[in-house]
RNA sequence: GGCGACGUAGCCAAGUGGUAAGGCAGGGGUCUGCAAAACCCCCAUCACCGGUUCAAAUCCGGUCGUCGCCUCCA
């Protein structure tokens, strides 16, 4: 058995081969970082993140990378999208790419999206561009026009074979007015002329100007995983005209296939709508983040195919965190009782269930990344974990210790929903030994059937967020 | 208008030829001092029409509907 990958570029899905056995080249789209990130960027990178994750958990020695776009975004009006934020807001450019950027890292930390292996920046690879410009003029796909290059679309036949555009349709489809020095309206730019006003400029060999919107992720992938690599990544809103055109770039030049794979996630709407830049209908990740801890956000992500649009909303969201409780419950009570376990090995039955929750969590993570699918299989095991341990007496260190370590492997390592044991600091374990305490005292207070005392200790506990639960052998606690 | 997806229970969502995973919500139980949690049971024939096949949610054609892209966006 292998992993198999739908493969936008031949729309079925396919084997995954990779270039090298047991590696895998994978470069993602990253943000253009001119304001917070979105939780569309959320769901893009978490499920590369999964993607990445469950590459490595299969064993291959995975190279991740994932560019930083600071320049070249242009808005309809010929601005840059930095640009334009730096005057709002009286800043450098550059103090905006790096807020952004920094606002961008610390968001996916808090998502748990483990990062990239290379971050490269684009404004860090101008000579990089400029080199691969010049290469592609010699080869005859590019032409220089008043101080601004241009991709001569004409020259590459398959322009259009990721996103199935055909040129001729482009052409009668154009709304944008055709600027006069392209040669054909679908003819993108690789080098742009700096106006006066620009400050964000290079020197290069058609004068002062600044890279395109596409070649720099042409440039740098080239650079880090060379001419052809395994798999490209990206939210599909982008397959045209960007990840097309990097194609064209990229394969016109170096006459060979760019990316193997193209994996593509869908798009996400809020509540309905599409979630963009000029509607401002955008909720933030840190927003996000105030209302949901983020294996909930996660959770939701993951409950749907990556390829999948997804929808999000409180409901949906409020739902997938409830599912997640359920893993987690079973999870906080598996270590809660490894703590007092008995010592031995463990038992052949659930050694046996375990070895069949991971296999068919394999099975469908296999076929293309199926997290819906993986976490069935978690819950799954949920339900037989409970049932072990609330009804088939107490179990050995040797169960459990194992149960905890499928969970961690699947659930924390793979998915990335499943944390570690609460942390050990100072405070948690103040914290842990003053619930210890109250629960002390509404035990004797419950041994002398004064009810009304215990309900107080747990009602105000649950006011504060923390959770009582009496099992037959103590009660436990966690945070709601 | 063009290109591409999709339409599975109240909601979310797997499943691509052999009589529908999982989660949420809901109903009924067990357990509990009461709860909480957990466990058990119940809850769909897969937008519609036609076709192919011994057999289709799964393949083909059509209809209706939703969405994405074609212009900045992950």
């Amino acid at each position: 058995m292998s992993i198999r990958i739908y493969n936008v570029l031949s729309r079925q899905k396919e084997a995954f081969v990779p270039l090298t056995e047991g590696k895998v080249n994978i470069y993602v789209c990253g943000p253009t970082v001119y304001d917070n990130s979105h939780i569309g960027h959320a769901k893009t990178y978490v499920s590369f993140d999964v993607i990445v994750r469950y590459l490595r958990f299969r064993g291959y020695d995975v190279l991740y990378v994932q560019n930083i776009t600071d320049v070249g975004h242009m808005l309809d009006t010929g601005e840059d999208r930095i640009l334009r934020k730096a005057r709002q807001t009286s800043a450098k450019p550059m103090q905006v790419v790096e807020t952004y950027t920094r606002g961008h890292f610390a968001d996916m930390d808090a998502l748990g999206v483990r990062r990239p292996d290379i971050s490269p920046r684009a404004s860090g690879h101008i000579p990089e561009q400029i080199a691969m410009i010049e290469q592609l003029i010699d080869k005859g796909h590019a032409y220089a026009s008043d101080g601004s290059v241009y991709f001569d679309v004409a020259s590459f036949p398959e322009y259009g074979k990721l996103s199935g555009r055909v040129i001729e349709e482009l052409e009668e489809g154009a709304r944008v007015a055709v600027r006069e020095e392209k040669r054909h309206p679908a003819d993108f730019a690789l080098w742009k002329k700096a106006e006066p006003q620009h400050i964000l400029r290079w020197s290069s060999p058609w004068g002062e100007g600044f890279p395109g919107w596409h070649i720099e992720c042409s440039a740098m992938a080239a650079k880090y995983l060379g001419e052809t690599f395994d798999i490209h990544g990206g939210g599909l809103e982008n397959i045209f005209p960007h990840n097309e055109c990097e194609v064209a770039q990229s394969e016109a030049l170096h006459d060979a296939p760019f990316a193997r794979y193209w994996a593509l996630t869908g798009s996400l709407t809020l509540e309905g709508v599409k979630m963009s830049k000029s509607l401002g209908n955008t909720l933030t990740i840190k927003d996000a983040l105030k209302r949901w801890r983020p294996e909930a956000i996660r959770t939701f992500i993951l409950s749907s195919h990556y390829g999948s649009p997804i929808d999000f909303s409180d409901e949906a969201v409020d739902a997938a965190y409830k599912g997640w409780q359920r893993i987690w419950g079973a999870v906080t009570l598996v270590r809660d009782q490894l703590r007092r376990a008995a010592p031995g090995e463990a038992g052949a039955e659930a050694t046996a269930m375990l070895d069949a929750a991971r296999a068919a969590f394999i099975e469908r993570m296999d076929d293309d990344f199926n997290t819906p699918g993986g976490l069935a299989v978690l819950q799954d095991l949920t339900r037989q974990v409970n049932t072990l341990i609330n009804e088939g007496g107490p179990q050995t260190q040797g169960t459990l210790a194992a149960i905890d370590a499928l969970y961690r492997e699947l659930g924390g390592d793979v998915l990335g929903i499943v944390p570690e044991q609460a942390e050990s600091t100072a405070d948690a374990a103040r914290e842990d030994g003053l619930v210890r305490l109250l629960i002390a005292l509404r035990a004797e207070a419950r041994a002398k059937k004064d009810w009304a005392t215990g309900d107080t200790i747990r009602d105000r506990l649950k006011e504060l967020g923390i959770v009582l639960e009496d099992r037959p052998d103590g009660t436990i606690w966690k945070l709601g």
